[in-house]
DNA sequence: TACAGACGCGTTTTT
DNA sequence: CGCGTCTGTA
C-alpha cells in the first residue's frame, strides 16, 4: 500500500501546474511534489485545514478502507501540517500500538525529509513529534506531570491485567466473598465486568445485563467490591490499565486543568477510531470540545475490539457531535490487494447486517483468485502451509513477506510443531506473552515494590518467594509495612516516599519471619534496603535483583535453566532504559509482543515466517497469507455467537485477515479437528463446516480444491467390497469376543 | 500455616 | 490440557 513517490519527471510537471496554490512564504519544501502521488481523497484528507495550521478549522473525519493508504495519508497530513509550520512539539499523534507509532514516526520522518531541500530539516522535523503513542501511554505520561495537582503519587505503579486481578482477588477475600456458599464470579471475571462499566460508561447493572447474565445476583457485592478495589488502588498509589484513561478523562473535565491541557495540542490525531471506547471518546471531546484540530482515522468495517468495550457508533457518530460537522473524506481506493482478493473480501463484509463504507476498488488486476483449501485435519493444515511457504520461498519469496493468520493464539500450535521440526524460523504475534511467565513477573514484582513500597500485589508476591511464607504470613507483613508507611493518599512528593520506604524498610526489618525463612530473611531485607534507598543505579539494579532471585529460582521450578535465560534477556532488555520507572511503565504499556520457538528469537537481520492472530494482524499486510481454521466455530468463534453483534465482530475479523493479503491468499479448512474437553467424553473430534461467511453462491469468488489432490478414486470392484464388509465383520466379532 | 496432590472446571481476541 | 481451587497432612 506503500504510495511510491513520484518519479523526478512527474513530480516537476505537479509541481507546475500547482504551484499557484502554494503561499509565497512557503518555507523550503517542495509541497507540491511531495502529494503529488496522493489520490484526491487523500490529499483532501491530508490538506484540509493545512493553510491555517495553527488556527485549524473543526474536526475532519476519514473513512479509510482496508489497504487505502491509511497510513500513508496520515503520516502525510502531519509531515504536511508540519511543513505548513504547525509545531510539531504541539501534535498529539493517538495510535493503536506502540508498534504503529515508530510506523508513523517513521514514515513522517521520511516524507519530511523527502519533501525537505534539506534532509536534515525533515529529520529535524520529525523528531519534534515527541506527543506520539498509545491512549495508555500518553495518558500515562501526562498522568505522571500533572500527578500533584490530582492527589497522585507521581510515582504511581501500573498494573497490567493479572496484577489488577490478583488485587481484585485479595479485595475480595478481605470482604470475605470468596467463601460464600453459591460461588463467586472468578477474579478475572470481576476485573473484566468491573472494566467494562469503566470503559463503556455504563451502570454495573447494564453490564451485567447485557454481558455478564449469569452475574447478575452478585450486582450488590460486585459494587462492594468494586468500591472497595478503587480504595485498595489509591491507598497503594497503584493504577490500572482503565484508570489511566480514566485519570485522563476527568482531569481534562476539570476547568483548572482542561483549558491547560487542551491548549498544550494544536492537533490531536487519532488512528484506528473504529476500535476506540466511549471514555476514549470523551477525553479527545476534553481535549478539542469544539473539534477544532481534530482529526480522527478508521473504518468501520474493521472494528475487531467490541470485547475491551469499543464502540463503532465512536466512529459513526463522530460527525454529529459537532456543529458544523465534522469534515468527512472517504478513502475508497485499495493499493494493496489484488482485485480477486479484494472482490472475496468485499463478498464477505458485504453481507454483514450493518454496513456505512462502500466497497473498495482496486485495478492490481490478478489471474489468481483466493485460495479455498480443504484439507483432511489440523496436521494437514500444518503440512500444507509449510508446503506452500517453501514453494513460495524457492520462487523469491521471502519468509517475512508471508503470514499465517488464526482467530485464536492456540490454533497454531500443530503448525509451530511442524515449523519447528522443519527448522523453519519464525515469530508469533499475539496469545501469551513473554510477561505472563511467572519467573518474569516475579522479577518484575520486586522491582515494581522497589518502585512503590505500598504496591501490595507486588509486595505479596514478592514475600511468598521465600520458603515458609505463604499468603497468611505475606498478608500480616504487608499489614505492619501499610502500618507504618502510611497511605497513599496526599502523597506525591520525594519527601513523602522517601518516609514511605523507610517504613516499609524498618517493618521489614523488625518482622519476625517463619522459622524456614530465618536464613532468607536478611538477604532479603538487604536487598529490599537496597532498592528502596536506591544505592544501586540503574540497570545495575537489575542484576542485583537478579542475582537475589536465582536460588528462588532454582528451588521453585523444574525448569529452572529455561526460565534463567528469560530473566537474562529481560536483564539486557532493561539495560536499554533510562530507568527504572520508564522500563516499568513502558514494559507494562507495551509489552514485548512476539514470541517464538525456544530457539529464541530469530535476529531482526534472518528470514523469518509471521505467525499472528488476526487481532495483532491489524494494520499489517503481506504478500501472501494464509488463513487458519475457516471453519464454523474457529471463525466465527464458537464465543462469539451469541448475538448478531457478535456475528459481525467475527465477519469483520474473517474481513480484517482476508485483506491483509496483497498477492495470494489462502484460506485453510481442514475437515476435521479436535476439540479439547468440551463434553465429559474427553477429548474428541469433531466434523467442521466451511465458515458461514463464505457462503455457497461465493465459492466461484474463489479457487476451491482438496489438498492433497488426490486422483479420482476408482470405484472398488464389487468382490474388493464383499470382502471389505466380511473383514469388518470378522473383526467386530473379536472385539466382542474380548469381553465374553 | 505451608504445601503437595486431587479435583474439577472452562477454554478468544488486548491496551 | 492447564490452570486455579480445595482438601488433607505435616
Amino acid at each position: 500500500m506503500d504510495i511510491q513517490y513520484a518519479s523526478p519527471s512527474e513530480s516537476t510537471q505537479r509541481a507546475n501546474r500547482s504551484v499557484s496554490t502554494v503561499a509565497e512564504s512557503a518555507p523550503p519544501f517542495d509541497t507540491a511534489a511531495w502529494l503529488a502521488k496522493l489520490n484526491d481523497a487523500q490529499r483532501e484528507a491530508v490538506e484540509y485545514g493545512a493553510d491555517t495550521p495553527n488556527a485549524p478549522p473543526g474536526a475532519l473525519l476519514v473513512i479509510a478502507g482496508a489497504g487505502s493508504g491509511k497510513t500513508n495519508t496520515l503520516a502525510h497530513r502531519v509531515a504536511n501540517l508540519v511543513v505548513k509550520g504547525a509545531d510539531p512539539h504541539r501534535i498529539l499523534l493517538l495510535t493503536f500500538s506502540r508498534r504503529a507509532a515508530l510506523e508513523m514516526t517513521r514514515r513522517v520522518t521520511r516524507i519530511t525529509a523527502a519533501a525537505a531541500t534539506t534532509a536534515g530539516a525533515g529529520a529535524a522535523l520529525a523528531q519534534g513529534l515527541t506527543w506520539s503513542g498509545t491512549f495508555h501511554s500518553v495518558g500515562a505520561r501526562l498522568l505522571r506531570e500533572y500527578a500533584e495537582l490530582i492527589g497522585l503519587a507521581p510515582a504511581f505503579t501500573i498494573n497490567d491485567r493479572e496484577d489488577s486481578s490478583d488485587l481484585m482477588n485479595l479485595v475480595r477475600h478481605e470482604l470475605g466473598l470468596s467463601a460464600k456458599e453459591r460461588r463467586f464470579p472468578a477474579k478475572s471475571t470481576c476485573f473484566a465486568i468491573y472494566s467494562r462499566v469503566v470503559n463503556t460508561d455504563a451502570s454495573l447493572g447494564q453490564v451485567l445485563e447485557s454481558a455478564f447474565p449469569w452475574c447478575r445476583e452478585w450486582e450488590d457485592d460486585l459494587r462492594r467490591l468494586f468500591a472497595a478495589y478503587v480504595d485498595a488502588k489509591q491507598n497503594q498509589s497503584v493504577l490500572d490499565y482503565d484508570d489511566l484513561l480514566l485519570y485522563w478523562s476527568h482531569m481534562a473535565a476539570e476547568p483548572a486543568i482542561a483549558a491547560d491541557l487542551s491548549a498544550r495540542f494544536d492537533h490531536v490525531l487519532v488512528d484506528e477510531y473504529q476500535d476506540t471506547n466511549r471514555l476514549q471518546a470523551s477525553i479527545l471531546f476534553a481535549l478539542k470540545p469544539d473539534g477544532r484540530g481534530l482529526t480522527v482515522v478508521g473504518d468501520d468495517a474493521q472494528s475487531i475490539y467490541s470485547f475491551r468495550g469499543a464502540t463503532v457508533r465512536n466512529i459513526l457518530d463522530f460527525p454529529g457531535q459537532f456543529d458544523p460537522p465534522a469534515r468527512q473524506v472517504t478513502l475508497e481506493r485499495n493499493y494493496r490487494s489484488t482485485a480477486p482478493i479484494l472482490a472475496a473480501s468485499n463478498a464477505v463484509i458485504e453481507l454483514a447486517s450493518e454496513r456505512y463504507t462502500k466497497n473498495l476498488w482496486t485495478d492490481k488486476a490478478s489471474a489468481q483468485r483466493p485460495r479455498l483449501v480443504t484439507v483432511a485435519d489440523e496436521a494437514a493444515q500444518a503440512r500444507y502451509v509449510v508446503e506452500q511457504v517453501l514453494e513460495a520461498r524457492e520462487q523469491g519469496m521471502k519468509l517475512k513477506s508471508q503470514a499465517v493468520l488464526f482467530r485464536a493464539a492456540h490454533h497454531s500450535a500443530a503448525l509451530e510443531i511442524e515449523l519447528t521440526r522443519r527448522n523453519i524460523p519464525f515469530v508469533k504475534f499475539g496469545g501469551l506473552k513473554f510477561l505472563d511467565s511467572v519467573h518474569v513477573k516475579d522479577v518484575l514484582a520486586v522491582l515494581r515494590w522497589a518502585e512503590n513500597p505500598r504496591d501490595r500485589v507486588a509486595g505479596f508476591r514478592v514475600t511468598q518467594l521465600l520458603p515458609g511464607v505463604g499468603p497468611a504470613t505475606a498478608a500480616k507483613l504487608l499489614d505492619e509495612i501499610a502500618a507504618r508507611a502510611g497511605t497513599g493518599t496526599g502523597a506525591g512528593d520525594p519527601a513523602a516516599m522517601a518516609t514511605t520506604a523507610g517504613g516499609a524498610l524498618a517493618a521489614l526489618a523488625g518482622f519476625s519471619p517463619p522459622a524456614r525463612a530465618q536464613e532468607d530473611w536478611h538477604p532479603f531485607v538487604k536487598l529490599m534496603s537496597s532498592v528502596y534507598g536506591r544505592q544501586t543505579p540503574w540497570p545495575a539494579e537489575f542484576e542485583m535483583v537478579r542475582r537475589w532471585y536465582e536460588p528462588h529460582l532454582e528451588r521453585n521450578h523444574e525448569d529452572a535453566a529455561i526460565r534463567h535465560a528469560d530473566v537474562l534477556q529481560m536483564e539486557s532488555i532493561a539495560g536499554t532504559y533510562p530507568s527504572r520507572e520508564r522500563f516499568l511503565t513502558e514494559l507494562t504499556l507495551d509489552p514485548p509482543d512476539a514470541t517464538s520457538d525456544e530457539s529464541g528469537v530469530p535476529l531482526l537481520d534472518e528470514d523469518y515466517l509471521i505467525l499472528s492472530t488476526i487481532h495483532s494482524a491489524k494494520g499489517q499486510e503481506w504478500r501472501n497469507v494464509f488463513v487458519l481454521n475457516g471453519v464454523d466455530g474457529c471463525i466465527p468463534s464458537d464465543l462469539g455467537t451469541g448475538s448478531d453483534e457478535e456475528i459481525d465482530e467475527e465477519r469483520r475479523l474473517l474481513y480484517v485477515a482476508m485483506t491483509r493479503a496483497k498477492e495470494d491468499l489462502h484460506i485453510v479448512v481442514p475437515q476435521r479437528f479436535y476439540v479439547h474437553n468440551q463434553t465429559h467424553l474427553g477429548d474428541r473430534h469433531v466434523w467442521a463446516s466451511r465458515t458461514r461467511f463464505i457462503s455457497t453462491a461465493m465459492l466461484p469468488l474463489f479457487d476451491a480444491y482438496a489438498w492433497p489432490r488426490v486422483p479420482v478414486p476408482t470405484a472398488p470392484s464389487a468382490a474388493g467390497l464383499a470382502a471389505a464388509a466380511r473383514a469388518k465383520l470378522e473383526i467386530g466379532a473379536k472385539l466382542r469376543k474380548m469381553w465374553d
